[in-house]
RNA sequence: GUCCUCGUAGCUUAGUGGAUAAAGCAACUGCCUUCUAAGCAGUAGACCACAGGUUCGAAUCCUGUCGAGGACGCCA
């Protein structure tokens, strides 16, 4: 496997390095690009950080380096060079690299970049919005973010399982039922699960005042949790209608899932049960006998009582953590019990999705269906940060029953929640309580912008200024706009939404990114007799600036795939398909590619076809679509 | 109260120990008889919240202060 240019340098320098100067250990360093091109194309600080090291003066070390990998040939590299007050300059030989990087990106086209490594399966549990509303854009950062990651996982060489967990038996869906027991049913032409929005947030006001509506809450939510009674069926109906509607808001972004696994089917396998006797057994949960916490089973975790976990209520029913806990175990193949499968359909993408048994209550004829199986290696869970601290508590607990592998690759992929603006929340006739920069959301409280709203209300923006637009083109277009909007921020980051930003089509968006691709595109339409394959491999001896920037950005792409794997942050592609786009329309301002003689023709249009090519993988990787004309 | 995350240009952000702090939006100036102007080029705009410290070198690491958000439920 050859490897980046880069990581060439990188390993021969520290090899280097390590002969050179035995006694210390070579510290990790990074190979950039200089600020200036006059210093070459890449640098390093290195001997900077040596020389405190070693007492010797930086320009010195960076000269011995300088001089020990002069000596080795480092394949497309022309020149080395020092510059004050200690970095080791690299010049690349353009004409070699690009005919190299050009026939691998060519002819490995979809697969370029992508690791040949086999590394295990992993399941990303993703979406997982409770099923008695209609979802917001809060639901769509999550999503966007598990399904990109999905393709990054998949792209690095891991077989990837996506399930989207169905919390079907809480406090929420019964909120649902009192609600339409209550008040009158309005649905009207209202989508169902719009319709359910509304009911849950006017059913919050009569809790206020009505005592006996909390006690049918209390009633409703036992039967849910005893299941196989009217009130249970019921629900399983109501929020199997709710999943739906949001399988088919996700569907025009491109996401879809494996797995629906229910709570109530975890509840009915006594997948907690099961587990709870091996915390019995390992004397990890203990029954407070005294204080505040008397008569429920809590795992330990500080010194103070309050600092403990309550697994099990005193009233005998499991908590969410218990429940989440079970639920984890599973994926790792860690329980006895695993569960029967069912064919819920067959996706937009052409993939099946398998349920467990809950969610099967739509279909006339549900098929038994077979889970793929192979070892799970890792988990991933898309989870917003607030929840870290429970996240925490099941890693640890993981660990303390033995299983080391499974805790340490237990990843809670945390991302900040996405808040509204001021203008956001006007926009949405609300009026604010207080003055503040931005708003939370709630369900609970019917404040934040629905998915389909947002979708609708971008299409209608594009289509004014674009009306002769295809459908087909118009709907990429708008879902492309939304999920660029939603991934460029890094997860950690608070994300204030608000329309006018949401909506905007020109700059560093997700259209410009479609339309670089469309330009590459439209100019090798063009040339309709010409193919890489028939192509001749020959590199002018003059490579511009613009041609030289776009090679090195090519050249990084495997690395930047393998670091967003890494690091589980889709932003980080985001980055580099905006500078690549970028550069691009740099290049296309300023080296004409069809009016260029003969040999100049054939190297751009190689760099083209390459462009287009990584512009096609990094779009796919984010979910996308690469529009061929806009 | 304890703990966590964040604070960079008017706005949204990138940069987490190295060279002149980098983009997009908004403002202003130019560029379509020449591969798609949803584009490009340019001007202006930041002592990186504040105060100390560590270092040859700090937006980046440490301490403190201020400001924003969050976690610490027999909720899910």
């Amino acid at each position: 496997m050859d490897m980046a240019l880069s990581q060439k340098i990188k390993d021969l320098i520290r090899e280097e390095a390590a002969i050179l100067w035995p006694e210390i250990n070579i510290p990790p360093f990074d190979i950039t690009e200089p600020p200036n091109p006059e210093f070459g194309d890449l640098s390093t600080p290195l001997p900077l950080t040596l020389s405190k090291m070693l007492g010797q003066k930086p320009m010195d070390i960076a000269d011995k380096i300088k001089d020990k990998i002069s000596k080795k040939t480092i394949e497309h590299v022309k020149e080395i060079t020092v510059t004050s007050p200690g970095y080791i300059n690299f010049n690349i030989d353009f004409a070699k690299l690009s005919k190299h990087l050009f026939h691998k990106v060519l002819t490995q086209k979809e697969s370029f970049g992508t690791s040949k490594e086999t590394k295990g399966r992993v399941i990303i549990e993703h979406t997982s919005v409770n099923p008695n509303k209609a979802a917001h854009v809060g639901h769509l950062r999550n999503a966007c973010l598990g399904d990109s990651l999905s393709r990054i996982m998949a792209s690095n060489g891991w077989t990837i399982e996506i399930q989207n967990y169905i919390d079907n038996t809480g406090a929420q869906v019964a909120d649902i039922l009192v609600a339409m027991e209550t008040l009158p049913d309005r649905q009207g032409r209202k989508k169902f699960d719009y319709f359910c929005w509304d009911i849950y947030t006017k059913i919050q006001h009569f809790y206020e005042t009505d005592e006996n509506l909390k006690n049918r809450r209390e009633e409703i939510l036992h039967l849910l949790e005893e299941g196989n009674n009217e009130i249970a069926n019921k629900a399983l109906e109501i929020t199997n209608k709710i999943v739906d509607c949001h399988l088919q808001t996700l569907s025009p972004f491109g996401i879809y899932y494996n797995l629906l696994v229910w709570e109530s089917d975890i509840i009915k396998a006594n997948l907690w049960p099961a587990v709870f006797e091996d915390l019995k057994a390992k004397k990890l949960i203990t029954l407070a006998k005294s204080g505040e916490q008397e008569g429920a089973y809590v795992v330990e975790f500080g010194i103070e009582e309050r600092q403990n976990k309550i697994m099990v209520k005193s009233n005998g029913n499991a908590t969410y953590t218990a429940k989440d806990l079970a639920y984890q175990l599973w994926k790792f193949g860690l329980t006895p019990i695993d569960f029967a499968y069912y064919l819920r359909g067959i996706q937009n993408n052409g993939l099946p999705l398998l349920t467990t048994p809950s969610g099967t209550k739509l279909m006339d004829n549900s098929t038994p269906a077979t889970r793929k199986f192979s070892p799970t290696t890792k988990v991933i869970n898309v989870i917003d940060i607030r929840q870290s601290y429970p996240q925490e508590v099941i890693k640890s607990i993981l660990e303390r029953l033995g299983f080391k592998e499974a805790a340490s690759n237990y990843v809670h992929l945390k991302y900040d929640v996405v808040r509204l603006s001021l203008a956001a929340l006007k926009e949405l006739g609300i009026k604010p309580e207080e003055d503040k920069e931005s708003y939370a959301m709630s369900g609970r409280e019917g404040i934040g912008v629905k998915i389909d709203d947002l979708f609708k209300k971008t299409g209608a923006k594009i289509k004014k200024t674009n009306p002769d637009l295809l459908p087909e083109t118009l709907d990429s277009i708008v879902a492309g706009t939304i999920r660029y909007y939603i991934l460029k921020n890094r997860p950690e980051k608070e994300v204030v939404f608000d329309f006018d930003e949401a909506l905007r089509t020109d700059g560093n968006t997700g259209v410009y990114l479609q339309y670089a691709y469309a330009r590459c595109h439209n100019i090798l339409q063009k040339v309709p007799n010409w193919d890489y394959q028939a192509s001749k491999l020959v590199a002018p001896t003059e490579i511009s600036l613009e041609s030289a920037k776009i090679i090195k950005l090519l050249e990084k792409y495997p690395e930047v795939l393998a670091l967003a794997a890494e690091e589980f942050d889709p932003s980080l592609l985001t980055d580099y398909a905006f500078e690549l786009a970028n550069n691009f329309a740099k290049f296309y301002e300023k080296n004409p590619v069809l009016q260029a003689n003969e040999e100049t023709k054939n190297f751009r249009l190689q760099l083209v076809a390459s462009v287009k090519q990584i512009l096609n993988n990094t779009l796919s990787i984010l979910g996308i679509i690469p529009l061929e004309k806009i």
